[in-house]
DNA sequence: CAACCCACCTGACTGC
DNA sequence: TGCAGTCAGGTGGGTT
């Protein structure tokens, strides 16, 4: 589930719900995901307190008070869940299937659950942080001022990877997956298979208009399920809805009505319409 | 450096 | 119903 709109939509759950709580108890079952996880110094944060929840790309940036001020970073890679529950006095519920930590702060607990294990936990301290390797070479964010139509096109010069793939790559701009690439390109009017070198200025500027309307759209919708949040990835709604291109081949354009393909670009399935995009 | 390919892991779905 | 095969929304690392 998780593209950008659904880690925003986690963020702002999270700090609803744990912002300024201490920690109590940290729980592991195993010891990693796809890599080790920093279990004993994670466990070292008791008694810390929550002072914000950010988000930078898709990682989730837990940032606590005291000596290093230090910042827990969670990924969701493909099937990471976040699930926030209120236990007050009582005893912590029993794992939950694929559960692999949990940590309460007050008397919330923060459950992450993660069939696929391809996501990420670790620690660093705030002064770390930007050089963190995880974080390091991580381009823009889609939503920020950095990314206009000016250093789209300044990006693509003399790249021949298809734009699509292009739009994927966090190098250039974070948060644009599989999904928001072909929802992008389809808005853009743009053919995802382009080589990203021959888009011109203005394609330039309806794709970045075309990405940032999606991921906005996308959060507003997650942001309404919001409420009383449990865990988020409530893919069925909304999210199914708003689709104008993604796992639609062979449907009809809703804009144009011709029949909507589907090709594997860069081992990802993409979809489009072959008349709305050129 | 760009382009390409693979690995990581499990569940859901398809077709026989 | 069972089983093999296929696919999945992400990312890092290695090779050409």
């Amino acid at each position: 589930m998780p593209e950008l709109p659904e880690v925003e939509t986690v963020r702002r759950g999270l700090a609803q719900r744990i912002l300024g709580e201490r920690v109590r108890e940290v729980e592991f079952a195993r010891a990693d995901l796809r890599r080790p996880m920093p279990v004993a110094a994670i466990r070292a944060l008791r008694g810390r307190r929550c002072t914000a929840c950010d988000r930078r790309s898709k990682y989730l940036l837990i940032r606590f008070d005291g000596v290093g001020e230090p910042v827990v970073i969670v990924h969701l890679g493909m099937s990471g869940r976040v699930f926030v529950e209120d236990v007050h006095g009582r005893s912590l519920p029993p794992w939950r299937p694929h559960e692999h930590w949990r940590m309460r702060l007050g008397d919330r607990l923060v459950r992450y659950v993660d069939p696929r294990r391809f996501g990420a936990l670790d620690l660093v301290d705030a002064e770390g942080l930007a050089s963190h390797p995880l974080l390091a070479s991580l381009g823009p964010e889609p939503l920020g001022p950095e990314f206009d139509a000016e250093y789209l096109f300044a990006r693509t010069r003399g790249r021949k990877v298809a734009i699509k793939q292009l739009l994927m790559d966090a190098h250039v701009v974070v948060g644009v997956g599989n999904i928001y690439a072909s929802e992008s390109c389809f808005r853009a009017g743009v053919r995802p298979s382009r080589a990203a070198g021959r888009l011109t200025r203005a394609d330039c500027v309806k794709l970045v208009d075309a990405a940032r309307h999606v991921l906005e759209r996308s959060i507003r919708a997650g942001g309404t399920t919001l409420r009383d949040y449990v865990g988020v990835a409530e893919d069925s709604g909304w999210f199914q809805r708003e689709l104008a291109v993604y796992g639609r081949a062979g449907e009809p354009c809703r804009v144009c009505g011709a029949t909507i393909r589907h090709a594997v670009m860069g081992q990802r399935a993409t979809y489009w319409c072959p008349r709305c995009q050129r």
